[in-house]
Order: structure tokens, then sequence, then C-alpha cells
DNA sequence: GTCTGTTTGAAACATACGTTTGAAGCGCAT
DNA sequence: ATGCGCTTCAAACGTATGTTTCAAACAGAC
């Protein structure tokens, strides 16, 4: 087959590009030169370049969207009617994504970096691509949130959910070069899964503070203490 | 004075364009048509177009960093030799932001937009020029964070405080249209200082959450109680 | 071997970009 | 009025981009 041998190594070429350098700072010709592939073979086999975005999202988000929906049944069949925990969720998510079959040892760090990138960069049409295609497991993992999350009110709970949202996406789409400094000044190594097992925490503890109570808007800016 | 107006006029177009679809994805073709001005007011000002990103950022961050030292300068004599808790620190950078003269009403949001797409975005030339030009509030932060934090690893401390800088520059950014969502679904609505004080609440229960211990790298995906 | 549908290849396409140029316009001392 | 900085302007520069074209190479069926 000599079809999929050239897709695979244009998906291949342009994840790992994407990645590192975005969307628009990526050019069909680095990809189809790093994939040693011609120049037209982009356009051939999938029809535009916002096309090749999506067929690299698509090639790790369906399978990951399977795996997220199998990982949430198992968890609900097991706590057996009663909502499972806001940890349990947290870990439901960070470990389906962590188990993910691994083109390479980059590939969850990759793909992190992508999904950052997917929500920080405004490509209307990625995110318009993703919401429709996968709003479902998207839908299911609020729900999840929300029952584990009784306590907070609606507002608090929104607000939150961003917040987890941005340490996330923000953490994972900078996490090359976060590295990077971090190797640099403390001397150490991190791996994804490391980075995971300190975030999930973090969210958790976030997550469970106390229900905010808003003084009146005039000295909400002047606790100090 | 004929130049300042137009100086003035390129860096309020630029500012709002860069925030809205980030640095590379706006030409100078953009920007000097919003702005009303020739295009090559922009070279014949600035120099280059990245010597217009350093300038917009400057802008903003130089009276920044001073408000900003001022306030640590104000809490740590306040405090009068013992350092300052996390609280007092997270709002000390949260009152330096939002008490910033602003230009107009979506002055913080728009800043915090850049911010985080300083990061994210990977142009290296911003990144030189933020940690060169800025390195002394930043580092003063840092230097407060830690001895708020001395139960914690260094190593922790360093991601968590990546995580805050997460959630802080995703949901500020972001939270024009996070608002909009919010008026819909729930019917409120929610100023710039009320984000912020349902903010930094939760970034002080993430920092202070226990310090993270990781098991063998073999079993990190396993807890899931 | 020849035909057929699919895939590759080199080259060109039109367009957009950041930057440069050189003339024109302006305010203001002299 | 003249001359001198500074600023604006329209136009062009060279380069890079995504996309298209069309001929050549290829595979498999007959």
């Amino acid at each position: 087959m000599a079809q999929s041998d050239t897709v695979d190594r244009i998906l291949d070429a342009a994840e790992e590009l994407f990645a590192e350098r975005g969307f628009s700072e990526t050019s069909l010709r680095m990809i189809t030169s790093k994939a040693k592939v011609n120049l037209a073979a982009v356009n051939y086999h999938f029809g535009s370049k916002n096309a090749l975005i999506h067929a690299v999202f698509g090639r790790f988000l369906t399978p990951f969207s399977a795996t997220l929906e199998s990982a949430f049944d198992e968890l609900e069949a097991r706590c057996d009617g009663s909502p499972p925990t806001l940890n349990q969720t947290l870990w439901a998510l960070t470990e389906s994504a962590v188990r993910m079959p691994q083109r390479n040892e980059k590939g969850i760090s990759i793909f992190m970096r992508l999904l950052g990138l997917a929500y920080t960069q405004s490509q209307g049409h990625l995110r318009k691509f993703l919401e429709q295609e996968y709003s479902e497991p998207f839908g299911r993992f609020m729900r999840l949130l929300k029952e584990a999350t009784p306590q907070l009110s609606a507002v608090d709970r929104y607000w939150r959910i961003q917040f987890m949202l941005g340490a996330t996406a923000f953490t994972m789409s900078s996490s090359d070069a976060l590295q990077d400094i971090l190797r640099n000044k403390l001397g150490v190594d991190t791996t994804v899964q490391e980075i995971a097992a300190r975030l999930v925490p973090f969210l958790a503890a976030g997550m469970q503070a106390q229900d905010t109570l808003l003084a009146s808007p005039a000295d909400i800016h002047i606790p100090v203490a």
C-alpha cells in the first residue's frame, strides 16, 4: 500500500511540527520536506492545510474519546449509582490520556501541546471541528464534574472549570519550553505523567476550596490578610 | 505633535489585533488599516514588526512593573521582616493589575491574553525581550512565592507556579467570551474584579495542596481513589 | 503487453507578507 | 519666502505561502 505510507508520513511530520511551532507558523513545505514527500501530496490526500490539521487531531482524538468513554463507563459502574468523586473523574481523564497507545515516547506531550494550541491559537475552523466532532465526551466530563462538586454554586463551578482548563491547556501547550527552563534551573527532568501527577492534586485542591463568598463589590479588592 | 498620534494609534490597533489573533496571524497591513495610518509608518516609527511587538508590551509592562514594585515594597514594609503570606502576595499582584489605569474597559483582559500568547506562541525574540527587560519584578514575585510556600519542594513549586500562570492568563484572556457564555447560561454578570476574587482562592488552595509525593514512575498512573 | 485508475513529481500559479524606496507634504525657524 | 527636519504617502521590492496543473510513474486486471 503506497498511499497509507505517504499519508502517515505526512501526519507524523505535521503532528510534530505543529506541536513545536504552531499551525500558521508551520508551512506545508516544512511538513512535506520533513516527511520526504512531494509538496502536492498534502493537497492531493487531504484537500487543504486546514483539512490536514483536522486529520492530525482526528487520528488521536477519535480513539482517545472512545477510551475516555469506556473509562467513564467503568468508573460509573464501579461507583454503582453514587456519583464518582472529583479525584476519580480527573484521574479517569488523565489515565485515559496517558494510557493511549503512543506512536513514540513524545506522543502524549505532543498531543497535549496540540490541544493547548487548539484552545490558545484562535483557529476558528479547528474550534468548530472539535466542538461538533467531540461534544459528547466533553459534555459527559462536564456532567461528572458537576455531580462531583455539589457544594459549589453554579457560578463558582463554572469559573473554576475555566481555571482548571486554563492551567491544563497553558501548561501543556508550553510544556517543552517549561521543561527546558526546569532542566536548566533545577537540573531535573519531568515526564508528562509526572506533570499530570502534579497537576491533578493542584486542580482538585483549587476546585474544592471553600465556595467563594463575595463581599460587596466596593471592597472586593481590599482583603489582604 | 503629529508623531505621537500616529504612534499611539498604531500601538492601540496592534495591541487589540495581536490579542485577538496572535502575532504571526496579524499582518502589518491589518494593523495600519485599523489604525488608519500608512503601511510604512510601522517600519518608520518602530523599525520592524518585532520591535512593534516589543513596544506594545513595553507600553503596558513598564508602568505596571513600577506599580508592582511599590506594591511589594508596601507589603514587605507592612509585614516588617516576616515574609508575606501567599494570599497577600497574590493579592498584591492582582491589585496592581486591576488598579492600573486602563486605556479602555477591555484593558486588563487584552493584556492578560497578550501575556498568555507571549508564553504560548514560540516567539523567541519576545521571550528574550521580556526576560531581560522585566526580570527584576518577576524574580521578586518568585522570591515572595518561595518564601510564602516553604513547605513545597522546588520542583512542585515551579510547576504550581506554571499552573497558576496558566489559569490566570487563560481565564483573563478569554474572559470576554466566557462572560458571554455565563450571561447566557446562568443569567449573571461578572466584573474582572469578581473573577479575580474567585481566582485567587482557587490558586491559593491549589498552591497549598499537600506537596506532591510521587510513586515510582511505573505506577504513577494507578491512583484512582 | 496493454489499458485504467491511482499516486507522485517538477513547475508554475496567484496572493500575501515584511520591508524599502524616493518623492511629496508639513510645521517652523530664519 | 526660503530652507530644513520630520513625517506621510503610493508604489514597488523580494520572498514565502497555499494551491493548481499536467505530465510521468506506477500498480493491478485483463
